[in-house]
DNA sequence: CTGAAAGCGCTTACAG
DNA sequence: CTGAAAGCGCTTACAG
């Protein structure tokens, strides 16, 4: 492998000088620059990033937490924090925590010792354990859909109350009085929020509140199915049913369908997230959207101002949206 | 950031033995390593993974490039690959590639430049561009369903078209016998193969080959709605339709429905990988099983043992496994 | 505009 | 069992 070294004594002239000309430092005689540059070329020579960050002490690395890349909502946001980090040149290390404390610790001990420039952490539970220890990393972290104040720990999140209120809304306009929750039992800050909104819809529109219409899931189709199947066991199932996350929303639909009720015409179903599946859903999927990508780039770009010096704390809201299919329709006419 | 000559001062002691000390050599006294690890671990100590890199010419880091990690058999895969990596003490670099020879080119510099010490490919196209940039790498590099003979280009394949002439060939027992196929346009080397399994078991049928219902999306739902539509044209739309994989068959599924058909009572349909959500389609899809996190974890075994000096070539095929779900059955009467 | 020198934080022969 | 020294491949004051 060719160092700079090699490539000074070919142009004959100091590594200082190469390792300038290479960056196009205005401090290098053009032609001796153009001279390198082409030696450079020809030698195929390619910098080594680990060299400059021990001496720059900066890896221009990010390192990425998700529960599980598996998880549509992880890897669709994922997607657009690969993109902005690949614009600014920064690579990205990618680790699954599996909400596992075990797991979680070794990320953080992982990320330290790569000597990450900042941390981004995607749908996360963030609770007890780990937090302290992402607050002990001495550099800058960014929670999606996540929430935790500290010196060091920045956020961006969706109107988790706002966008669940007006989704239930949508259910209750549509003449529903028997609505469902379908949570996450893992206890996610977003799922606090997202039955938050719901809750306020329903007593906004004087709606009685029943605890035996909420249900938990995992978060996956799974935990949708197990969940679903407790709503339809009940004397009195509900019309509607708003799920925490789109993934589990499919899980439902399926349980639905197996028991031989129809979406929308006996039970109407509304998702959160808008993921790619969504649409294709059958029915198509009424939910909340994220905009996902966004919310990965804005992560980047909050890292990228507090990694240029920037001292403030950011916590940026970021609205969602009812995108209203086929999943939603009035109430049967028996209730 | 306490550094090994901090704890090698604390503790009365050379940097070697600190270095030897924290890694466990048999080399330093018992009484001191044990101080030592006291000490680092009071003082926080975190090893520097880039100057120890740097040192030992070796960075524990695998390169993933995908061609979007959205993509949820990439997504599936690198879930396995991260936990095999994870469990030797590597760390993975994500990158997605979009299938565009520009990005292409800029992940492999990316990659070089970080050193990484082996690299593993998902489902990518391996082009005439791609190919040589990836072979001029000079590190081991792990292609997962893609094949590409080269001194350094290992790779572990599903085998596309036995599982594939056993997923036609379970069409035609249930009686089809206009069966189209639906691609993927890219061009994957999975594709042809996928297409030639296809082709073999309606030979062996003797069914006729018909060039009208062979149709190609992009292999996302979308291209699979596209793709569909064409086959609904056709003056004789075919009673099955084997797709090249789950993501397109969804939006196929999804398009057959929006024509009022019913799925399998009008059309079969069957898929490929078996992703997480296959099974939870309407109706849950007939496909094959790729075991994809498996498949992950042999990329990095392979990548593992190449990096501990074996010398061979390592192209495995993995079996596929026809899962039959739901969403196929005999063609309709009147055919 | 250019170079010599020190340093980033480790590892590893080599010598004792 | 331990230490001094060199080296990994860069960057960056400092001096000219």
């Amino acid at each position: 492998m060719v160092s700079i070294r090699d490539i000074a004594r070919l142009a004959n002239v100091s590594d200082s000088t190469v390792s300038r000309a290479l960056r196009d430092s205005p401090l290098v005689k053009i032609e001796t620059r153009e001279k390198i540059h082409r030696i450079a070329e020809e030698s195929g020579y390619r910098a080594s990033a680990v060299a400059r960050s021990l001496a720059t002490r900066r890896t221009r690395t990010i390192g990425v937490v998700v529960t599980t890349i598996a998880d549509p909502f992880a890897a669709e946001t994922v997607c657009g924090i690969e993109e902005a980090a690949g614009e600014h040149g920064y690579s990205l290390f990618l680790a699954n925590s599996h909400a596992d404390p075990y797991r979680e610790a070794k990320v953080v001990t992982s990320f330290e010792e790569r000597r990450v420039d900042g941390v981004v952490v995607t749908s996360s539970r963030v609770g007890t354990l780990w937090a302290p220890l992402l607050a002990g990393m001495r550099v800058p972290i960014v929670l999606i859909n996540g929430q935790h104040p500290s010196d060091n720990i920045h956020w961006v999140v969706i109107a988790n109350a706002q966008a669940s209120r007006e989704a239930t809304r949508h259910l209750i306009q549509l003449g529903h009085q028997r609505i469902a929750y379908l949570g996450d039992r893992h206890g996610y800050q977003s799922d606090t929020e997202r039955f938050g909104g719901y809750r306020k819809a329903l007593d906004e529109a004087d709606l009685p509140f029943e605890p035996d219409l909420v249900v938990y899931g995992d978060g996956k189709p799974d935990g949708g199915v197990r969940a679903m199947e407790i709503l339809l066991a009940l004397p009195k199932p509900p019309t509607a049913v708003f799920c925490f996350n789109d993934y589990s929303a499919v899980g439902a639909l399926r349980r639905i369908h197996a028991s031989g009720l129809r979406v929308p015409d006996d039970i109407s179903l509304v998702g959160f997230d808008d993921l790619n599946i969504a649409q294709y859903a059958e029915p198509p999927l009424t939910t909340v959207r994220q905009p996902k990508q966004h919310m990965g780039r804005l992560a980047v770009e909050i890292l990228l101002k507090l990694l240029a010096g920037a001292d403030a704390e950011y916590c940026i809201t970021v609205p969602g949206e009812l995108i209203v299919r086929e999943s939603t329709a009035p109430p049967p006419a028996s209730h």
